[in-house]
DNA sequence: CTTGACTCCGTACCTCAGTACGGACCGTAG
DNA sequence: CTACGGTCCGTACTGAGGTACGGAGTCAAG
């Protein structure tokens, strides 16, 4: 069974427009069409969007999902470069897991913070993620 | 010791004019000026926009940061208003720490599966957010 | 006291990620 | 067969988050 671009927009919790544009950038497939020329979405078009809409979530931008979607196809024989690819993005990903945790603590020690009253001197909060966390130039 | 708008932008790695803007959005409180008119800026600045600027790349607006920033100066005596928003940013950040690591494992084992090429059937990237996570509805 | 770099301000402009519009065509329930 | 809603397309607009510009004032080294 297929979709059409209403039911998966709305599935997907989506703009329809959102899918053309999707489209015409590259990051959705171009999907089967009917005669008339309507658009047919195999159902597990949501999940891709779901997954596209979090990914952003997570501060990675339409660029970078595409990144990530490509490393669905590599070719089963690995090449170096997709590996080399994968390693990259994990980096990443640890980077943001580590700053997300030690955000977390921070709030964490917030709270407590408010629950017994003291004196603490400084809020840990900014300190969390000043470390100059070096990153990834932006180009 | 305090620091020129220059100052600040080079050691925090943004533009000049980045600064100007976060003081007009309030995110950025407005720094002492000279007679001249020249900002002068506490140095502790620094990490203030390096904080923003992570916390941007984990995915939170500029308007979520501000209430991130707005967490610090809560009265010591929390009011219950404080802690509630405070647990509300823990479940955001739990959510999303919860998502970064499915992905993790995800890329991870692609990667093992790029090392043995068997045919596993469907790519675990996509499955890896597509659960409804129901986050929060978009106002 | 000049010169060159820095800063001020307002305004205009830019990219990214959509959203909206409007006129034409399609599909189906009545 | 006709409504009426869904879909098509191209193009224009929007909002967030900056960035750039230009003219005027400021600072410090020579």
């Amino acid at each position: 069974m297929t979709l059409s671009t209403g039911r998966v927009a709305k599935l997907a919790g989506v703009n329809v427009e959102t899918l053309r544009f999707y489209e015409r950038e590259g990051i959705l497939p171009e999907p089967p069409r009917r005669a008339s020329g309507y658009r047919e979405y195999p159902p597990d078009t949501v999940e891709l969007i779901r997954f596209i809409k979090r990914s952003q979530e997570l501060g990675f931008s339409l660029k970078e999902v595409k990144e990530l979607l490509s490393l669905r196809k590599v070719p089963r024989r690995a090449s170096k470069k997709a590996t080399t690819l994968v390693d990259a993005k994990l980096a990443e990903i640890d980077l943001k897991l580590r700053d997300l945790q030690s955000m977390r603590e921070a709030l964490e020690s917030l709270r407590c913070a408010c629950a017994n009253n003291s004196s603490s001197p400084a809020c840990p909060i900014i300190e969390s993620l000043s470390g100059c966390s070096e990153s990834k130039e932006r180009d």
